[in-house]
DNA sequence: ACGGGCGGGACGACCCGTTTTT
DNA sequence: AAAAACGGGTCGTCCCGCCCGT
């Protein structure tokens, strides 16, 4: 049961959802398609368990950060490159369901949708934290920023695997927080008056 | 038979590759399955030809640019926003077949991984120009930058084309092109007062 | 058990045999297929079982009829309209029987042809009857008259349901049996003055 | 493309509908099932058209009917027994065609009553034309006996079926319809006063 | 004894890319 | 370049057997 989304999510990520037949996944745990039929009532029900999965691991993250709360939050997320490089299926997952949710009329479309948001939102609302408590400059763009983070960790993440894992992922993406932060707090630096409209 | 090619674009970028099929590209030009196989004697065929049509007016672009060279090209890059936003059918295809290549046994595979690396390098090789010719500082991490930049357009390439085309592309890659080139050319820390263009 | 069969009974008249799945009888009365499977071992069992159930009532009845005799007894038939429209699933049971019964080679055409067979030869056998005690003329053709009858029931019976139960089933078989019992008894043509209640 | 439908009328009468497979169907005029399928889009539609190919003929022939007018028509339905014997696939496709399509929410539901209101509709015209034109007695009930005798020849045929083909149907048939004719116009017989309420 | 969980094997329709024929 | 046909394969259904709780 557990072990089919498990192979699911795997072949999902590996070779996209219509390319992974419920034969295969079955195979994977000893199963005909018949016998995965019998756990979940159609291809789409099991589309769905995988992500389901996928969504409620991702709130009980989100929750940690929330707690953690403004600019200690956001340094917290600079470990997700290696978070990552970790769970690789997760990452391929995510490349794949991204193409095959594009059109408005597929049935992952607003999965998508709702996914990114929800981050958007985070990150949104981490800065704004950091704002209120005066950690982070008053004129840093959030939405802006969260919405350029968001773009340069979907991107780096299929770098990665167009790259056959090769390239230092956790390296690149600590680098990127590291500059993120340093924008939002720029202050910081004694001296200068560094300007910039904004 | 380039209305062919470029039904094909369309249906490959909006459905996926798997998810177009020959009669769907036949009827939006007025023919059968069949007689689409007539002109390209294979499915397999018929995205190539959609693929190297995209790398040939790719190939084009890049000349311009490395003409330009250093920093002058990368300014000039800053447009590519708004080049997408006119084109995206365009954007869907290179999406989708990111999603569909990623597999190192996909036929895509290849075709994408160097569509990578000649992005890269050219982007590397303007940095380098620009350090060579003094236009940008010489502590710039080359690398690093060219790889972020290309996941930034990735990552917000995609995230346009969730919201439904909704955010505003252009300004969004404008803002990180000028980002970017102040990272590029920030004189010197030290010296305070830091100016710039937006 | 019984309800089982009382399930089935009425799942195969709505929907015919092969239409019904097991699972679908075991809902109708809290059982998944295997729950049902326990009771019956195969579901050509599970026919039978209705099909015997069925049989059984029918003789009853038709005990009923012989003790009647003759005339009498096919007056007492003319309430089978009534009767019918009662029962509807049973009245469906019969109509899908006979479709799925009609080839050689099915399970059910041995049963359905013995069912015809025994009705007819009941009334042959009441129409005899009705010749030797004298109340019925002896120039009838008691076998046209039998297939006549049950033709007509069948079909009638047919209409009934095609016409989602509308037509006065009832009276329309009453009338079809005046005219019937008329024919047989109709005593003798010269002498004029024919005469009969509605 | 013809034969297909040919073959299909055959196995669908004597095998069901849902009996019969798209293979079978090809396996009769040397097809594969996908190859039945590039002229058929579904089974549905290979249904319907052998539905439709059934009702075009019938309509030729009830135009015929009209045209004769009357009792000559009715006395010309008579022959329907014989033409029933030579056509049996017909008969079993209509026999079948009844159980699969008795549930109001069969596909097939529509096309038999509409199919039977039209035959009954087309008996009644033609009593009414017969009592118009004063062949036809005016107390005749045109309505139940054009039900009747649409029943009883529906009946008649199943039990010719179920008989392996071994009764006389058309004698019997013929029969009826002397019995029928001999009702609608008996004052003819000259001398008596048959009189019956009605 | 009863009944469900689980799984499979056979088969259903239908799809897709492709070859062959016209 | 359409028409015809096919082979391979996908999802899904159905009946049924095996094994396990109660």
């Amino acid at each position: 049961m557990e072990d089919i989304v498990d192979a699911a999510h795997k072949l999902f990520g590996a070779r996209g959802i219509k390319g992974t037949t419920l034969a295969a996944v079955g195979e994977q745990v000893g199963l005909t398609d018949a016998g995965v039929l019998h756990h979940f009532s159609s291809k789409q029900a099991l589309v769905q368990a995988v992500l389901d999965r996928e969504l409620e691991q991702q709130i009980g993250q989100v929750r940690e950060l929330i707690e953690l709360g403004g600019l200690t939050a956001i340094r917290r997320m600079s470990v997700w490159g290696s978070v990552v490089e970790q769970t690789p299926e997760l990452a391929g997952l995510m490349v794949v369901l991204t193409a095959e949710g594009i059109s408005a009329d597929s049935p992952f479309h607003e999965y998508l949708v709702r996914r990114y948001e929800n981050v958007h939102d985070l990150v949104v609302g981490l800065i704004r934290q950091g704002i209120d408590s005066g950690e982070i400059r008053e004129d840093v763009d959030a939405d802006w920023e969260a919405s350029a983070l968001v773009a340069y960790l979907d991107g780096i993440r299929l770098q990665w695997f167009l790259s056959g894992r090769q390239i230092a992922l956790a390296d690149a993406v600590e680098r990127y927080f590291d500059q993120l932060i340093d924008r939002l707090v720029r202050e910081a630096q004694p001296p200068p008056s560094g300007r910039r409209k904004e």
